[in-house]
This record gives structure tokens, C-alpha cells and sequence, in this order.
DNA sequence: ACTGCCAGCTGATTTACATCA
DNA sequence: CTTGATGTAAATCAGCTGGCA
């Protein structure tokens, strides 16, 4: 049993790119399809067959409601008292950006260089977060530079910012997702590691109680009772303590050495409970 | 009620890399 | 094969805002 016989429980674990392909060409913008387009960046761990946290099948909920959340929680969150001040920014707002448009396509950031913070409104945010919603990535096949146009157009902004507006939106997109698939990993490590515990106190017990069921004579460690066919001998014996089963036996004949074998667990060859 | 500090959010910039014509 | 254009991710900066002592 080698180390990967261990380690290859059949779990997949990915980040961010969808799970089955193209995992060696991250990124090709001109050949993604409208499907490719729509994945949520995310890190998945399943176990083969299960279809318990299949995130590329089922996935749509956790990044849009989390992000729906999040939102609600940090942009628009603190009740009604900020909404009618917002309500009545807006209008301020939207004269305020559209101007700075135009001014700013005028020099392109350059004059008095005060880099003032451009706050989208409501309403913008809500085009923006719609248009994510359908694909989010701009979609570079045919359209790329159109699509942004327009929305920018419809949204009295820059191109320019309404591309940055997407970046920015998927990497938080993807960092938030992390965080969540951090989370349940943690949980997934603490369950199994319990499991394990579990287990291997099982087996002592099973161990225990066929050693109690086992004649005397047949107690002694496997190794000490290797019959050497050649002599017709039981080997073995006077090993004294837990390592020395094979040591000493060892030494004197080889095919003692081999009689016992430690007893690996490996939690994922069994039906786990785990995930 | 006012103030200063701090953390979080978010728009913007920079850099590196991939892909394609 | 090289090169320029284009698009994206990642890292980072910096302004703004709300909560709290």
C-alpha cells in the first residue's frame, strides 16, 4: 500500500475553474460559449459519485445570493433611514456621475487629480448586477466591446468603468466563494477527522475482543508464529515491545519480517458519513 | 451630540499572462 | 516564430461610509 493508494480517496478538489475540463488551459476568451461563460468561479470537493456538492451542476445559488447578500448587507444595508437618503442623493447622484463622464472623457483623469470616488447609484448597480447575472464575462466572442458600450451608455458611465465594474465584481465574486468553500472544507476536515477517530477506536475494540476470543497459545503476535518451512520451526519470539516484531526476527530469517503489516486506515475506501 | 479611529466596501490602477490574428 | 492587440485575473491602492468607544 503506497502512499497514493492513502491519499487518492477520490476526492476532487478544484478552485475556480470548472472541474471536468480545460483544467490546463484556464482561460481561452474567444472560444467561451455561453455556457462556458456562465460557471461560478468556485473550489469543489466531492467525493466521486456523489453528487452531494456537484457545485458545477447545481451551482448558481451560492455566488448570486451570497453576493445578493452581501450586497444587501454592505452597500444597502443599514435600513430605512439610509434608503431615504440614498432615495434622495439619487437624483444628486446621477448628475453628479454624468457629468464627471462627460468631464472626464474630456481628459481622462487628468486635471486637478483629485481622484474622487465614483459611487454607482441604485439603480446602476442594479443593471450592472442584472447584466452579471447573465453572463459574467463580458462576452468577448462577438460582442465585447458593444455589450459594454451599451451598458455604459444605458448606464451614464465610462466603458471603461463599467469593465471595471465586472472585473472587480468577479474577483469578489470568487473570493467570497473561497471563503465559503474554506468553510465547508474545514467542516468536511473536522467530520472525517471524527470519523477516523471513531474508527480507529472501533477497531481497537474489534482487535481486542478477538485477541479475548483467541486460545492462549494463539495470542502471541502473528509474526512470532511464522512457521519456517524449511526448518519446520516457529520463528519468532523474545521480541519484546510493540516495534520489535520484526526486528529481531528479521535478523535471523527473512520471511518473518513480512508477518505483520501495519494497518492502515484510510477513511475514504469505507462509506463515510463525512460529507 | 460630536469626534476620531477603524474596518469593510468598492471604484480604479497596475502588472502579468493567455490567446489570437 | 514573432509581434501587437485584446481580454482577464490578481494584487494593490485609495476614497468613502458606518459602527463604535
Amino acid at each position: 500500500m503506497g502512499f497514493d493508494d492513502i491519499c487518492s480517496p477520490g476526492l476532487v478538489l478544484g478552485l475556480g475553474i470548472p472541474s471536468t475540463e480545460d483544467n490546463h488551459k484556464p482561460r481561452k476568451p474567444s472560444l467561451k460559449t455561453e455556457q462556458s461563460i456562465n460557471f461560478e468561479p468556485s473550489l469543489t470537493l466531492s467525493l466521486f459519485g456523489s453528487e452531494a456538492f456537484d457545485k458545477k451542476s447545481d451551482a448558481p445559488p451560492p455566488a448570486d445570493d451570497l453576493h445578493r447578500q452581501d450586497s444587501a448587507a454592505s452597500s444597502f444595508s443599514n435600513g430605512s433611514v439610509k434608503r431615504e437618503r440614498e432615495l434622495l442623493s439619487e437624483e444628486v447622484e446621477i448628475e453628479r456621475n454624468s457629468s464627471r463622464v462627460i468631464s472626464d472623457e474630456d481628459e481622462d483623469g487628468g486635471g486637478s487629480n483629485s481622484r474622487k470616488k465614483l459611487r454607482l447609484t441604485k439603480a446602476q448597480s442594479a443593471l450592472l448586477e442584472e447584466s452579471f447575472k447573465q453572463h459574467s464575462t463580458l462576452n468577448p466572442l462577438s460582442i465585447s466591446q458593444k455589450q459594454k458600450q451599451d451598458l455604459a451608455r444605458e448606464l451614464n458611465l465610462r466603458p471603461r468603468q463599467v469593465e471595471v465594474w465586472f472585473q472587480n465584481r468577479r474577483a469578489r465574486t470568487k473570493l467570497k466563494q473561497t471563503e465559503v468553500d474554506c468553510e465547508f472544507l474545514k467542516k468536511c476536515c473536522e467530520t472525517l477527522t471524527d470519523e477516523n477517530r471513531r474508527l480507529q477506536k472501533e477497531l481497537q475494540e474489534l482487535k481486542a475482543l478477538k485477541l479475548a476470543q483467541q486460545p492462549l497459545y494463539m495470542q502471541l503476535p502473528a509474526a512470532t508464529l511464522t512457521m519456517c518451512p524449511s526448518c519446520e520451526r516457529v520463528g519468532g519470539g523474545g521480541g519484546g515491545g510493540g516495534g520489535g516484531v520484526g526486528e529481531n526476527a528479521s535478523k535471523n530469517h527473512p520471511l518473518i519480517a513480512m508477518a505483520s503489516k501495519p494497518h492502515f486506515f484510510n477513511p475514504f475506501t469505507s462509506p463515510s458519513a463525512a460529507c
